[in-house]
DNA sequence: GTCTATATCGCGATAGAC
DNA sequence: GTCTATCGCGATATAGAC
C-alpha cells in the first residue's frame, strides 16, 4: 500500500462513483467507499469534507481552467463576448472526460443532496467569473450580474450537452448566449412604458 | 403550551434563526432549539426536513406567489418582459418582511451549508418559470434557458437589496434586466465573426 | 417517542517517504 | 532524523426506523 496521499484519493474517488452509481447515495456509507479503496473510514474524511465532496473534486482543476481563460482574453472584448469565449475553452477537456462526467451526471440528478451541491460549485464558478469582470474594469453590480447569470447559460449548456449524447458542447454555449441575446432583443419592442 | 402544530412551527423557527445568529449554525444542536421552542427533538423533525429547512420555510410562499404571478402575466408580453413583470409583483411582500429577511440573509451568507440550500431553493424557483414558460409556448430549451438566467437576476436583485438597506427591490431587479439588455447589446457590435 | 445507524470530527500513536 | 498520511479509538449529532 503506497502511503501516498494523492493515490488514495483518487481510489476514493473511484470508488464512490461507483458505489453511488451501484446502489445510490444514500445506500452507500462512507465506510464501504474507503474500504473500497483500501483504506479508513478516517482516512476518507481527511481527504474530503463529506461524503458529497468526494464527486467534486474534478470541479477544482475547471474553475482554475476557467479562471486562467479569463484571464487570457484580450481586453478589448466586450464583457458578454469575453465570457462566452472562457467558457468555449472549456469544451477540449469536457469532452475529453465525456464517459466519466456522464456517469457523474446520472448520480448527481437523481441526488437531491448532490445537486446541492452541484448548485454550490456553480456559484464559486460565478464568482470566479465575477471577480475576472471587476478585474477588467466592469463596475461591481454589473459584474456580479453578468456572472451570475453567463454561469446559468453555461449550467445550462452543460446539463444539456451532459444529457444528450449528441450534443456538441461548444455549439451549445454558443447557442445559449445567442438565445439570450435574441430574447431580450425581441422583447424591446414589446416592452410596455 | 398548545399542541398546535402551527404555533410550534413558528416558534421553532424564530429559535432557529435566533440561535443560528447567536452562536452560528455549526454551534446550535436541533435539541437546542427544540427545547428553546418548548418542543421535543423529534417534533423538530416533523416539521423540518432537516436543520437547514427550518429557515426557508418562507419560501414556500414566495414560491407559490411567484407561480400565481407568472400566470397572471398577460399573454402578449414576450418571455422576457413577462417574468420581469412578475419578478417585481414580488416586491410588497419582500418589502414587508424586510427586517427578517435581513436577518435570516445574515445567517445564510455566514454558513456555506445554508448557503447551499437557499441555491437550492433558487433551482426550485427556476423550474417555476420554466414550467410557466413552457406553459406560454416558449420552446423547451429556451424556456429553461431563459427561466435559469432571468432567476439568476433575481437572485442577484434578492441579495443586493437584502445587503444594501437603502435600496429598493423593484429598482434593482428592474435595473438587472436593463442591465442584462444593454451588456448583450454593447457586445453584439464587439462580436468577432 | 424511543432506538439506532452513520456522518463527522478530535486526538494520540504509528509508520512509510524523504 | 523529520514529515505527514494513515490508523484506531472515541465522541457527538443528525436523521430515519420501529
Amino acid at each position: 500500500m503506497p502511503r501516498s496521499g494523492a493515490a488514495a484519493r483518487d481510489r476514493l474517488e473511484r470508488a464512490a462513483l461507483e458505489l453511488y452509481g451501484e446502489r445510490g447515495y444514500d445506500q452507500t456509507t462512507t465506510a464501504e467507499i474507503a474500504a473500497q479503496a483500501g483504506v479508513t473510514e478516517r482516512t476518507f474524511f481527511r481527504h474530503f469534507a463529506d461524503k458529497r465532496e468526494v464527486l467534486f473534486n474534478v470541479e477544482a482543476s475547471r474553475q482554475e481552467a476557467l479562471a486562467r481563460a479569463l484571464a487570457e482574453v484580450p481586453a478589448a472584448l466586450g464583457p458578454w463576448t469575453a465570457v462566452l469565449q472562457a467558457f468555449r475553452s472549456l469544451a477540449p477537456d469536457l469532452e475529453k472526460n465525456r464517459a466519466l462526467a456522464e456517469a457523474r451526471h446520472r448520480v448527481i440528478v437523481t441526488t437531491p443532496a448532490l445537486r446541492e451541491r452541484e448548485l454550490a460549485k456553480a456559484a464559486a464558478m460565478s464568482v470566479i467569473v465575477a471577480d475576472a469582470l471587476r478585474a477588467r474594469g466592469l463596475p461591481d453590480r454589473r459584474a456580479t450580474l453578468l456572472a451570475q447569470v453567463s454561469t446559468a447559460a453555461l449550467g445550462h449548456a452543460v446539463h444539456t450537452w451532459t444529457a444528450n449524447p449528441a450534443d456538441d458542447f461548444e455549439a451549445l454555449i454558443v447557442q445559449a448566449f445567442a438565445d439570450l441575446r435574441d430574447l431580450s432583443d425581441v422583447d424591446i419592442a414589446a416592452e410596455p412604458a
